[in-house]
DNA sequence: AATTGGTTCTGAACCGTTACGGTCACTTCA
DNA sequence: TGAAGTGACCGTAACGGTTCAGAACCAATT
């Protein structure tokens, strides 16, 4: 009842200053500044407020003046559902939200659908500044938002010069963990990459589609083992890569399938994400493979589920990526130059990396 | 370079006009409705405002000539961030994000900070409508909410009876829940449930705050349980039921201890939420207690993690919660009564409820 | 009596759009 | 040839606030 009285509803702050007879200003005042008018008037205000229906200031109007939005908004490559399937990509949501709610800031998650090219969504939304999140370089969402005169902070993307970058040293971390493998031994690896581009490609990978890769994340993890794997005389071109479109756990048993297939002599199968690398372990498990000794796996990103699987992989913060993130976006105090910030991560030694069989009877029985 | 001229930008649709010596009307047009012009004089437009650093219309004036925002608001009980450590939080925030991508409409995470009483976010917040999940039915966002003259649903609530709504029968399916550990043959229980109200009260429960409890969902479910146990002559006063503010692992094995150290003769304990069960089950194991033929333990949500655990629990469809309610307030249009989703439940049985050890040998050598 | 200072309230400008209802020149058709 | 369309563009009036420089008033000080 009283709430069908709102539905359509003309009470508005110069109605409300007319039906008491003061001016919009002090209407204004008696919810913004308090002080600025006697606690008598004010009380009549809010109390005729009440009566009328009046729900105090509208957001938008006041946004329009006060140009505060008293939101950021979230760029994301995937559709906005995919964010809640990721453990990687919740735990980033996760650290943002953490940043707004301290700085008392709303989240918008800006439906950016990459399928259709529909930038409108980015026009539409009234923030105050952007943070994108792992989309491809030549999205033309992030141009879009690149081109609002709001703040951007982007994050896990290569350093675009004039923005504010969050992210950590994916060749560097990748490279650890290669010569990790290498230590071990391992000099015939297959490895499995999330998607390269925004094409689907559903299978290997030529080094021309991996150095051109839009995905900066996937084409640093992916130098960063060839620099590595390189250094120690195997012919990169000659490792096979293959890429898988939709990240789950099917896919990347999948694409470790394609390459056990192929080339069923490999040692160690590397994946670029944990949720790969599950995959590849379930795949390895089905053909009886045991892990770490007939194969070795590794994955990267450090979620939950990995630590539970005993994946060896590369830990990153990806909580603290978000809450950086919002951070950097939410005190743009000013700045000059932008800002870079460079989070640390960690080689996790699990118990799906070992020595292959060759080595360790080369060991035993070598010259 | 280019951004930094954006940094104070004074080009607007009317200086744009001005600039081109054509009405503001036509540069809206260029944007809005292509038709209204002709593709020369557009083209022009669109050139013209590359030229000056035009980043297109305002969203935010936008949105108030046009009175739409182009997103819905999410309240949430608890600290945003709470939403993505819980995996039925995760799932409703997945299916309303569907909604809305369907509909290209934003999602906003409204900064409602359980802890002080800071409505401000609410009224700031410039959405098209609001979805509240699961809030104490006394929350003053909720009350702030219900006072903005936009449409609402509600999700886990009571009926407010003049609000949309959606949500599940959740004493119904405690209720069935408890007959069937009923049937096993359980009389002797204790409860672990989740918060009440929105005062901490980590212990036990009076019948009076069980029935006076602001969570709908939990009254709930506690009602369901009473109903179930005290027709077969449980007096249900006298069933020890705690309570935990905090929802976690931690907490419902503290909950569990707090239980099994009082009553330790019970045969069941029956707890309101899967991650609470969970905390119960390792406090079981911890116990050298043998899950299910020394004690029984079910959960409620059917999240992945309890499958994996094999807990006995009730499978409420969280997905399909949060696409429900984005899509009822998505498609507000024109109703007139308020409607009302129930989604079904599923009783799962796995591995963690059995008949208690009592029962069994009544079976063999009883009368 | 004039000045000062402090409250309390007001007027008008401004924020950047889009909706609405035109005008005007130029076909088209009977 | 006159009436009726049609396409392209424009003027005005909101949309609902906030802000800032005063005005009006009163009490206290000089």
């Amino acid at each position: 009842m009283a709430r069908s009285m709102h539905v359509r509803r003309p009470a508005t702050l110069a109605s409300l200053a007319a039906e008491l007879g003061v001016s919009r200003t002090t209407v204004s005042n008696a919810y913004n500044r308090p002080d600025q008018l006697s606690p008598e008037l004010r009380r009549r205000v809010l109390e005729t407020a009440r009566r009328l229906g009046y729900p105090g200031p509208d957001p938008v109007a006041r946004s329009l003046r006060t140009r505060k939005a008293g939101a950021v908004g979230l760029l994301l490559t995937e559709n906005l559902s995919y964010a809640f399937r990721d453990p990687a990509a919740i735990g980033f949501l996760e650290g943002l939200a953490l940043a707004c709610e301290d700085a008392g800031t709303g989240l918008l998650l800006v439906p950016a659908n990459p399928e259709r090219e529909d930038v409108a969504a980015v026009h539409r939304a009234g923030v105050d500044g952007f943070v994108v999140y792992s989309v491809p370089d030549d999205d033309p969402h992030l141009a879009a938002v690149l081109e609002r005169p709001v703040p951007t902070v982007v994050c896990d993307q290569p350093d675009l010069g004039n923005v504010d970058r969050v992210g950590i040293d994916d060749q560097a971390a990748m490279n650890s963990l290669a010569r990790h493998l290498i230590s071990l031994g391992h000099r015939r690896i297959g490895v499995v990459c999330m998607r390269l581009a925004r094409d689907r490609n559903d299978g290997y990978v030529t080094p021309e589609r991996q150095r051109s890769a839009h995905f900066h994340v996937q084409r640093s993890r992916l130098a960063g083992l060839a620099d590595a794997f390189t250094e120690v005389g195997v012919d990169w071109a000659a490792v096979p890569v293959v890429e898988r479109f939709d990240h789950n756990i099917a896919s990347g048993a999948a694409a470790a399938a394609q390459v056990l297939d192929r080339d069923p002599q490999i040692t160690a199968l590397i994946c670029t994400s944990d949720i790969l690398a599950l995959g590849a372990l379930g795949e390895a498990r089905r053909r009886g493979l045991n892990v770490p000794h007939d194969l070795t796996v590794t994955g990267f990103d450090g979620i939950r589920e990995a630590e539970a699987a005993g994946l060896t992989t590369v830990r990153q913060p990806v909580l603290e990526k978000g809450r950086a993130a919002g951070k950097l976006l939410l005190d743009s105090a000013e700045r000059t130059r932008p800002r870079s910030v460079l989070l640390s991560t960690e080689l996790v030694i699990g118990t799906t990396a070992a020595s292959p069989r060759g080595v360790v009877e080369e060991r035993w029985f070598g010259p």
